[in-house]
DNA sequence: TCTGGGGTCCTAGGACCC
DNA sequence: TCTGGGGTCCTAGGACCC
């Protein structure tokens, strides 16, 4: 998809339409996205936000929302499924398709070919969700998604089979990007005298596989234009192994009470996500990053399974506490799960465990109903205001509490 | 007021088991 | 007193993707 978060922000929102837009995170933040119309002003994706506002001053910053992009993939694939099972979910904005047998090519003079099907998916994709998108066509995988990136927006490029010797050999590494070859193989290709696709394809197999491993083989093959792998059926599609969740803080901190009221707050998102995928997991992921950029991950793995933002949230203390002190202020704290399990349901055995799940329970289908956070821990106040007002009116015990009705907060807006 | 947030996969080394 | 070999699981950390 063409400027896949930004262009959702503009058909939803007809006032964004035409204009110059960043989908991005809220506080210190990046470009997620951006539309076409700022990327003329050289705005670009991963560009700090003032940044982006020093080149275009009247860029229209929107907070991104995930779920609604994720609800849009769906409707996207669904509208994909209606050509062929082999749908292929590569990204939240990217898919391969096998069109293989839609093309009659050669049998039936009148019937369709490649590029017959590919319009007739965008025309689809358009009406559908009034968006558009860059399709590639090509015998394989690495070609279909370098063909897609040729033209953007609203592209169309088909690579034959018997012409990817001349459009690879024209290539440079970073036009490879995307496809396996990101920044730091890049660097390490160069700094071994590798500098295109056409060098790459002709290196020794021996010299890349000492140098990347069991990717070696995969980068000469993509430098060859050449992908054997096969395009999985859509039912087929992995499910997910992690959960995880991440947020920069306003001001980098050694402030304990912070960084535990965010590990809580981040814990019940994660907490929530497990549930809804009917899920449980066992190991806990702690990720930190310091102020000056260097980040360090821990994860602690339990023998039982858990699901509730409590539970999970005990487990990154606890992995925080083998990291103190802390020798730098904190930037970034993220909490993670994996080791997944679907989830049984079943009782359990203890009174207090079944009360907590009926809990949960209660508290999933309210957020649910009425938005997320509806009823949340009361120390995610503290998160969400991340001001010493807040920090003075909650006492340590709510920080610390979980799992009681009668600590958990409305919200003021809540209908 | 540079540098988000969501993921997957690979490797190396240690612990542990039989 | 000396001490093989096969295997699994776990963790840290790096690389990569969008």
């Amino acid at each position: 998809m063409n400027a896949y978060f930004a262009s959702i922000e503009q058909v939803s929102n007809p006032a964004l339409r035409g204009r110059p837009v960043a989908v991005c995170g809220r506080g210190r933040t990046i470009v997620v996205t951006c539309s076409y119309e700022a990327r003329k002003f050289g705005v670009k994706t991963a560009m700090s936000l003032p940044e982006a506002k020093k080149l275009c001053p009247q860029i229209i910053p929107v907070y991104a929302d995930h779920n609604k992009y994720i609800d849009t993939s769906i409707r996207i694939h669904n509208i994909l499924l209606e050509f062929t099972d082999q749908v292929e979910v590569f990204s939240i904005d990217e898919c391969f398709m096998d069109i293989t047998c839609l093309c009659a090519r050669g049998k039936d003079p009148s019937g369709e070919n490649a590029k017959d099907v590919a319009m007739r998916i965008k025309q689809r994709l358009k009406e559908e969700t009034g968006l558009t998108c860059s399709i590639g066509i090509g015998p394989n995988k690495v070609v279909a998604k370098v063909g897609a990136k040729l033209k953007k927006p609203d592209g169309l490029v088909e690579i034959k089979e018997e012409d990817i010797p001349a459009v690879f050999s024209k290539f440079s590494l970073s036009e490879l990007q995307g496809v396996g070859v990101g920044d730091r193989t890049a660097q390490a290709l160069r700094s071994i005298g590798i500098n295109s696709a056409r060098e790459l394809g002709e290196a020794p197999v021996d010299l890349l596989v000492s140098r990347f491993g069991v990717n070696g083989r995969i980068l000469k093959n993509i430098g060859l234009g050449r992908d054997e792998s096969e395009v999985k059926r859509y039912v087929d599609n992995e499910q997910e192994k992690s959960f995880g969740h991440s947020h920069t803080l306003a001001r980098d901190t050694y402030d304990l009470n912070v960084i535990h009221a965010y590990l809580r707050l981040l814990s019940e998102k994660v907490g929530a996500r497990l549930r809804e995928a009917i899920k449980t997991g066992r190991t806990v992921c702690l990720f930190i990053r310091y102020g000056d950029f260097d980040g360090t991950s821990r994860r602690h793995s339990l023998k039982n399974y858990i699901r509730t933002g409590r539970e999970i949230y005990q487990t990154a203390c606890r992995i925080l506490e083998t990291m103190l002190p802390l020798k730098k202020a904190v930037r970034l704290v993220g909490v993670g799960i994996s080791n997944l399990m679907p989830d049984a349901k079943e009782g359990f055995l203890f009174p207090e465990l079944e009360k907590e799940r009926r809990l949960t329970d209660a508290v999933d289908s309210i957020n649910k109903k009425f938005g997320e956070f509806t009823v949340k821990p009361s120390s995610n106040i503290i998160a969400e205001n991340h001001g010493a007002a807040a920090r003075r009116i909650l006492p340590k015990h709510i920080l610390e509490s979980g799992g009681i009705l009668g600590r958990y907060h409305w919200r003021k807006r809540s209908p």
